[in-house]
This record gives C-alpha cells, sequence and structure tokens, in this order.
DNA sequence: ATTCCAGGTAAGGGTAATTCTAGCTT
DNA sequence: TAAGCTAGAATTACCCTTACCTGGAA
C-alpha cells in the first residue's frame, strides 16, 4: 500500500496497488495498472475473470460527496488472460487542473472480485521519482536503479503518448493556451517553468525523454518526409560550409537538425549503393569479426561500433553494414538455414507461449537463441514485423488478440491448404510466402454493461474476435467488408469497438463530426431526446473514446451532459443513464454496423484537419453505430420515436478509395435471405472456423467475395454462445433477440444515420 | 566559487516503413 | 521472350539513449 501525496497539504490520493493514475481534461482519473504488478497480488492460477472494482472513500466525508456529486467508474481489463485493467473515474463535476493537489482527500482502493484485498504496491512516488527527475548522467540513473527504481525505455507506446497529450492539453486548457508550441518553441525556460514536469505526470520515464520526445512532436520541421535530390544537394554544400554544426544546417534547409544529422550520416562519398560485392562482404566479415574479437562463424549481434566498422570497410555506410550483418553475412558465415512457413508458424506459437502482454516485453535475443534459420533478433524482429502486417489492422488490435488470430489463421491455413490456395490466386501457395494470407482484418468488439453496484462500476462481456479476410488481389472493391452486428439487450449500456475516432461539433445541434487520426470527419448524430446533446471533449487519446450520455434530468444540472474521453486501447461508447443504471434487464440495443459505405457526408470543416493528432497516430477507420436506450426504449425500431431517451450514433468510415467505395446496396430484406442462401456455394470457403480461446472467440470467416459482405458473416460475426455477459445470456434465453435481430447494413451511399435507424 | 537545475547538442544504435531488384511464374 | 508478380534485400526517415555541455539561479 503507498500514499502518494502530491504537494498539499489536503490531498492524499492512495492507492492499493501500484497504478498510474492520470487525469485527463474533463478531470476524469484514468488509473492503469500493469500486470506484473498486479502479480504481486493474484494468485498465478487464478481463472477469475480480471473484473475489478474501483472504490471511492473519503477520509473527508465533504470530499467526494459534496464536491463530486456523482462519479462513474468504469473497469476495463484489458485482457481475459492478463490482470491489468484500467479504471476510469468520470467525475460530473468540473475537476480543475490543479485539484489532484489542492482538493480534498480521496481514497482510492482497489477492490478485486467483490474482496478488498490489500495491495502492496510500488507506489506512484515511484513512478514520480523518475518523471519528475531530470537525469541525464550515468550517476544519476545509477542512483535511481540503485534505488530499486526502474522505467521504461524504447519507443513510447500508444498509450504514453495518449498520456503525454492528455497532459498537454490539459496544461493547455488550464493556462488558456491554444497551442502547445507557444510554450515549447517560443516561451523562455522560465515563462514555461514546470511544464514538462507537468505533462510528465503519469509516465514512467524521465523527464528528459519526455521533454525529447515533445520536442519531436511539436517540431514541424520533424516529419518533413523524403530529401529531394535539390536537397541532398544543399545539404551536401551547407555539411562542407558549416560541420557538424546541425541545427545551422537544418535551419537553412528547413529541416530539425536530428533529421539533417541522420540523412548525412546516410550519404559518405565514398558509400556505394546497391548488391554487395563479394570483396565486400569478405571485408565487412573481417572487420566485424575483428573489432568484436571473434572468429569467423561466431555469431555476432551485438557489441559492434558499426561506426569504426564502416570506416574500414570504406565502401558502406554504418547502416549498411550494420543491416547486410545482421540480416545476411552473419548468418550466412554462421551455417544458418532458409526460413521455411514452419519457422513462421514457430515464431507464433513461441511468441504467444512468452505470454507477454506488450510486444515491447519480447526478448528477441532469447528468442532467436538456437534457432539456426533465424538470422539475428533483429532479423527474428523484423520477420516477425513482417508476419504482423499480415493482419490489415494489426495496429488497431490488442497484442493478446494479434497473436490468437495469428495462431488461429496458420492452423486455419495448415488445415485448410485450399484456403490458402484459393485467398493466393496463384500457385504459389506452397511456397514459403506470406502471400497467402495477407489482407486479413480482425476484429474486436467488446460490450459492456452497468451493473447494479454503485457507483455503477461496469463488468465486462465480449463479442467474438473476427478475421475477415479481404485480399485485395481478388476484388476490386477488397478492401471493403462489412457486417453488422445488432445486439438486443436491455441491460447494455457500454459499447466498446476498435478502432477510434475523434468527436467535433459540427454547429448543427445534434450532429458531430467524428475525426479519426488520419483527419477525416463524418458526422455523428445523436439520435435521441432533444433534450440530450453531446459534448465532444479533446480525447485524452485517439484510441477510445467513452460518451456518457447523461440522463435529461441531470443534463438541467451540468452542461456536460456528455463526455467524450479516449484511452487505450479501445474505443468506448458509453451512455450512463442517471435514472435506474441499477435496472438489470432493460431493452436497450445496440446496433455495430461496420460496413464501409460511400461517402456523401459533408467535408469535414478545415479546423478539424489541423493538429488534432500528432503525425504519427493514424488509425483506419470504420463506422461505429452504437445505439443505447434506456428503460424508456422498447425495441430498437421505436428509435425513431420520441420515446428514445439515450441512444448515441458513431460512424466513421475505413480510409478506402473512391472506387472502393462502391458497394452493392441491400436492403435488410435482400441481406436476410441472402446469407441464408446465396452464399453456401462453396463448402470450403463456407467453412467458418470458431475457436473459442479463453472467452475470447474468434472467427476466421473466408468468404467467396474475396472480402466480406454482411451476408457472408452475420450469422457468425455474433453466435450466441460467444457472449461471455451472464446477464445478457440470461437476457438472450428469455428473448433469443440477438441471433433474430440482425440489423443489415445499409444503403452505399450512407443515405445517413437515419436510414441506419430505419433500417428495422 | 560551487552546485544544481533545466535544458541543449551531438553521436550513434536502433526501428519501421518504403523502395528496389532478382528471380520466378505465367 | 516479355510481362507480371513477389520475397527478400537495400534504403531511409525517424526514434531513442547516452554522454557531455551550457547558462542562469541558488
Amino acid at each position: 500500500m503507498s500514499t502518494v501525496e502530491e504537494d498539499s497539504d489536503t490531498v492524499t490520493v492512495e492507492t492499493v496497488n501500484s497504478v498510474t493514475l492520470t487525469q485527463d481534461t474533463e478531470g476524469n482519473l484514468i488509473l492503469h495498472c500493469p500486470q506484473n504488478e498486479a502479480d504481486e497480488v493474484d494468485s498465478e492460477d487464478s481463472t477469475e475473470p480480471p473484473h475489478k472494482r474501483l472504490c471511492l472513500s473519503s477520509e473527508d466525508d465533504q470530499s467526494i460527496d459534496d464536491s463530486t456529486p456523482c462519479i462513474s467508474v468504469v473497469a476495463l481489463p484489458l485482457s481475459e488472460n492478463d490482470q491489468s485493467f484500467e479504471v476510469t473515474m468520470t467525475a460530473t463535476t468540473e475537476v480543475a487542473d490543479d485539484e489532484i493537489t489542492e482538493g480534498t482527500v480521496t481514497q482510492i482502493q482497489i477492490l478485486q472480485n467483490e474482496q478488498l484485498d490489500e495491495i502492496s504496491s510500488l507506489g506512484n512516488e515511484e513512478v514520480s521519482a523518475v518523471s519528475q527527475a531530470w537525469f541525464t548522467t550515468k550517476e544519476d540513473k545509477d542512483s535511481l536503479t540503485n534505488k530499486g527504481h526502474k522505467w521504461k525505455q524504447g519507443m513510447w507506446s500508444k498509450e504514453e503518448i495518449d498520456i503525454l497529450m492528455s497532459n498537454i492539453e490539459r496544461y493547455l486548457k488550464a493556462r488558456g493556451i491554444k497551442d502547445a508550441t507557444e510554450i515549447i518553441f517560443e516561451m523562455s525556460k522560465d515563462e514555461r517553468k514546470d511544464f514538462y514536469r507537468t505533462i510528465a505526470w503519469g509516465l514512467n520515464r524521465p523527464l528528459f525523454a519526455v521533454y525529447r520526445r515533445v520536442l519531436r512532436m511539436y517540431d514541424d520541421r520533424n516529419h518533413v518526409g523524403k530529401y529531394t535530390p535539390e536537397e541532398i544537394e544543399k545539404l551536401k554544400e551547407l555539411r562542407i560550409k558549416h560541420g557538424n554544426d546541425w541545427a545551422t544546417i537544418g535551419a537553412a534547409l528547413g529541416r530539425s537538425a536530428s533529421s539533417v544529422k541522420d540523412r548525412c550520416r546516410l550519404m559518405k562519398d565514398t558509400c556505394n549503393t546497391g548488391k554487395w560485392t563479394e570483396e565486400e562482404e569478405k571485408r565487412l566479415a573481417e572487420v566485424v569479426h575483428e573489432l568484436t574479437s571473434t572468429e569467423p562463424g561466431d555469431t555476432v549481434t551485438q557489441g559492434v561500433s558499426w561506426a569504426a566498422v564502416a570506416e574500414r570497410v570504406g565502401t558502406r555506410s554504418e547502416k549498411q553494414c550494420r543491416s547486410k550483418w545482421l540480416n545476411y553475412l552473419n548468418w550466412k558465415q554462421s551455417g544458418g538455414t532458409e526460413w521455411t512457413k514452419e519457422d513462421e508458424i514457430s515464431l507464433i506459437v513461441r511468441i504467444a507461449e512468452l505470454d507477454v502482454a506488450d510486444e515491447n516485453d519480447i526478448n528477441w535475443d532469447l528468442l532467436a537463441e538456437g534457432w539456426s534459420s533465424v538470422r539475428s533478433p533483429q532479423w527474428l524482429r523484423s520477420k516477425w514485423w513482417t508476419i504482423k502486417r499480415q493482419i490489415a489492422n494489426h495496429k488497431d488490435v490488442s497484442f493478446p488478440v494479434l497473436i490468437k488470430g495469428l495462431k488461429q489463421l496458420h492452423e486455419n491455413q495448415k488445415n485448410n491448404p485450399a484456403l490458402v490456395e484459393n485467398k493466393s490466386g496463384s500457385g504459389v501457395a506452397n511456397s514459403s510466402s506470406n502471400s497467402s494470407v495477407q489482407h486479413v482484418q480482425i476484429r474486436v468488439a467488446r460490450l459492456e454493461e452497468n451493473t447494479a453496484l454503485s457507483p455503477s462500476p461496469m463488468t465486462a462481456l465480449q463479442i467474438p474476435v473476427q478475421i475477415t479476410h479481404v485480399s485485395s488481389t481478388d476484388s476490386p472493391a477488397a478492401t471493403v467488408d462489412s457486417e453488422t452486428i445488432t445486439l438486443n439487450s436491455g441491460t447494455l449500456q457500454t459499447f466498446e469497438i476498435l478502432p477510434s475516432f475523434h468527436l467535433q461539433p459540427t454547429g448543427t445541434p445534434g450532429t458531430y463530426l467524428l475525426q479519426t487520426g488520419s483527419s477525416q470527419g463524418l458526422p455523428l448524430t445523436l439520435t435521441a431526446s432533444p433534450t440530450v446533446t453531446l459534448t465532444a471533449t479533446a480525447p485524452a487519446s485517439p484510441e477510445q473514446i467513452i460518451v456518457h450520455a447523461l440522463s435529461p434530468e441531470h443534463l438541467l444540472n451540468t452542461s456536460d451532459n456528455v463526455t467524450v474521453q479516449c484511452h487505450t486501447p479501445r474505443v468506448i461508447i458509453q451512455t450512463v443513464a442517471t435514472e435506474d443504471i441499477t435496472s438489470s434487464i432493460s431493452q436497450a440495443e445496440l446496433t455495430v454496423d461496420s460496413d464501409i459505405q460511400s461517402a456523401d457526408f459533408p467535408e469535414p470543416p478545415d479546423a478539424l484537419e489541423a493538429d488534432t493528432f500528432p503525425d504519427e497516430i493514424h488509425q483506419p477507420k470504420m463506422t461505429v453505430e452504437p445505439s443505447f436506450n434506456d428503460a424508456h426504449v422498447s425495441k430498437f425500431s421505436d428509435r425513431n420515436s420520441t420515446e428514445l431517451m439515450n441512444s448515441v450514433m458513431v460512424r466513421t468510415e475505413e480510409g478506402i478509395s473512391d472506387t472502393d467505395l462502391k458497394q452493392e446496396e441491400e436492403s435488410p430484406s435482400d441481406l436476410a435471405s441472402a446469407y441464408g442462401t446465396e452464399d453456401l456455394e462453396s463448402p470450403i470457403e463456407e467453412q467458418v472456423d470458431q475457436t473459442t480461446i479463453d472467452d475470447e472467440t474468434i472467427l476466421i470467416v473466408p468468404s467467396p467475395h474475396g472480402f466480406i459482405q454482411a451476408s457472408d458473416v452475420i450469422d457468425s460475426v455474433l453466435p450466441l454462445t460467444t457472449l461471455t455477459d451472464p446477464i445478457l445470456q440470461h437476457h438472450r434465453e428469455e428473448s433469443n433477440i440477438i441471433g433474430s435481430s440482425l440489423c443489415s447494413p445499409v444503403s452505399e451511399d450512407s443515405k445517413d444515420v437515419e436510414d441506419l435507424v430505419n433500417c428495422h
């Protein structure tokens, strides 16, 4: 148990596990509990789902009850296996920027499986010690290491970037500053005092790493792209003139200093390009062995000074030398064997067996050991990268899901070579190539539900993972896939689906633009009571959005009737009805429509194009259309009636070309008959593989169309047996609605959300 | 004068994405 | 033989850490 006391005499945020606690722009507190730390207290053999409740209590009776009269809590198990989870608390009163440090005493305790476990903790103090310390020297680091501190290194995860962006947003908002670049590039050190320290909060990285990251993110001379031949020429001249004064050279070229520095590293006048000659290879090998004091045949993958090697080789740059050695020469010299399809499957299995929650946790050195066809750990990692990219949306699914999907995919191919052959469309099915399994998508949707617990913690239920083939070689409409999932469950209050988007008001009441990371906006229409409007807020992350649609009576008391919040890795769209949120069975419905449709949506305003997310955050788009009704609403088909109370529709689109946007219109009745009959042509291709792994179901759905149409998979997308929520199952048994109320996708031109509403 | 703080610079190891190309099939 | 295709090689823009530096404040 640890107590985190901020620099305040009044506030204590106390946790009983090691959690990262952040606060978004709306004052929502986001806690993240890493798996390894949770494991300290969770029995290893526990098979209980990691449902945890967040318990708020106050040492000061005034604190929560008075100042934050309504707090909704969302507990999100990140996967069915790990014990990590995220908790989001939404206080309906505005929480000021500094309230965490200046407010009242709040105790946060994490309860698991309805038992209050006293959980030992590494605590936030340690996190703070790292992220609040500006240390770059070896002594500083040794000192912290000796005190038992650990911090994250390597590539920043999306989650970290989300936290950072959220912190920056909050900092800007609190100070009324519009553009972070004002602070970063224009203010003096004194003026921006504490900026970096503030935005580093919740990040387990050295302050210096945060600083570098922020500079890169906001430097518009970064991410400029490929150097033109003219730029290269100019760069050469500037290099002669200014030497290693990268800042000056960069300024002259309109590039960042590190960019021009990196580019210069690649261009040596003496460098050859293209295929290595035997002489060059021989020289490289000799130099590497000489500089590392190794013998020919020894495996050398680390501890090589490539700059020194390149210097000695003479005709190649350090990058070229490293790449050649690690990806070919060392393996060839030490008698490596060819990489096979079996190796590929083995790699997936081995990675799965590692049971790591994050790809960054994979020890590639260890994985590459004693594997003759692996050229180097670095090469193996790049191999994994190519395997991973067989999944078109690999960036949008969690790592465990990705692994499961790949495993299932390969097993399916192994058991059904015909599928491989058909999908590849060529005679290369027996080769070790990956071509046959490219253009696969994994779809994950998760449902959540309010329970009777106050103040409304969520328990999760899940929609199966779906993998759909969308081979672009098979069809000009290849990137178009579609399916519609309709759930008709009275208890559903929360819908969660990948990937993500961003809400922006359009100026038209009740209509919002939904913006994806790639700056494409689409309208969001709230088909609900006129008194319910959406308030879009800056998301804490582009990955996850929570929409809280509070009841009309609550709306009278607050301007924030809907809260949008994001955090990785999934999108959540949630309505919270203030009345009877404990109702176990109501008639709420939820429609998920990931259909791809041609866009006759209005162009997004220019304002939406600008800088909503950093360049490096890109998400594909998909259509998401959850609709939530509370107990006042009995049927989805009634949604256009005035009975609708809380109904939210959200849609966005896949990034598809104009030609991809030509999809045949299907009426609901067409669809209903279609998926019952017309696709039953090929026994092989009709095969739907469904495997339940833990609580998650993965479907592999080959399609005769080369892509998934609504008619292909609807029946499989949501088999009744895959819903794991007991309440929902109970409801299903009662009504048997889910299977019978599958909603069709709507017309190709997305007449708009009204059509979707009325499609029943 | 010294130490600390809050950056700042350069070097270099690395990753991930794209482009090129040799070799294969049609 | 040419065209098309693909896997693997090569390239490169960008990322991250490390080590050392700087100028002002304490």
